[in-house]
DNA sequence: GGCGAATTTGAAAATGATTTTCATTTTTAT
DNA sequence: ATAAAAATGAAAATCATTTTCAAATTCGCC
């Protein structure tokens, strides 16, 4: 009710919540039904559409990200770890596990002339996504 | 049943044709959906369940790759680096007139080798769209 | 401090993709 | 060819996710 010690402004205690559940386990890798049994096994109310009305808002605002597990139990959510949001470097996702790595290096500033001076285009950073496999994903990828 | 005009070692006629499906359209992104009406639309008999099994096989002989699509619906299918050229160069899309410009030269080489090296990340061309002005747009958009 | 509007919630029902079942067909090995 | 093994397809089952809608909560404002 009281969001005395939540600095995000956060809408509701149920949205509050998720938000501190990411925030106090940086590293959980987890489906929308993990989240549900924890905070069920807390005794906590809250419902399932909820959670996935949640956890959509937060993929949508790029605090999280979702992707398909190995396994086939449905997709995972994770927190995106940098989180902050800057236009001067390209976003590398991951098309198997989702993670975004970002590419930020003077290699970039080469790239982006070579198009302009050769194809005659100008890259929009902020726009770009260049897909393909992470090195964890590649690894267990067979080819 | 004859399988004459099949190279590969696929046991059954659904089989083949899947497999003859993605070498036929190497860029094909596609939901299970997809592929089932594909078939039925030629009149083709086959079965969800079959294309849905011979899809996992295939996920799991590493043929193709699965992954969550950005809008959502369902899991997508794709050919892994379909060894054909049509992987081999990038897309310059122009965010404002929707140009495609093709970006075929010896620097996307460079580009993914430093992306490999230095990002360990495998870059797939397939899927990667690079958004930006083309040289008309960008003449005419003030800034 | 409270009232009404707008938003959010949760339980249950609905949806929709994927998986399973099982009788039948096809393939493989002999 | 023939029997065993594997694959198929239609339908039913499963299960994650979404939608519905009435009740609860939050927000804006006086």
């Amino acid at each position: 009710m009281q969001n005395s010690e939540c600095k995000k402004n956060y809408r509701t205690r149920q949205q509050e919540a998720l938000g501190a559940y990411f925030r106090c386990n940086p590293e959980a890798c987890v489906t929308a039904d993990d989240i549900y049994m924890y905070f069920i096994g807390r005794g906590d109310k809250i419902g399932k559409a909820t959670i996935y009305r949640s956890l959509d808002r937060m993929v949508e605002s790029g605090e999280i990200k979702k992707f398909l597990s190995d396994g086939g139990e449905g997709a995972m959510y994770q927190l995106i770890d940098g989180g902050n949001g800057c236009d001067r470097h390209f976003h590398l996702k991951c098309i198997r596990c989702g993670t975004v790595v970002h590419m930020d290096c003077e290699f970039m500033d080469e790239f982006e002339r070579h198009i302009m001076e050769h194809h005659n285009f100008r890259v929009d950073n902020g726009r770009t996504i260049i897909y393909g496999l992470c090195g964890n994903c590649s690894a267990n990828v067979a080819e």
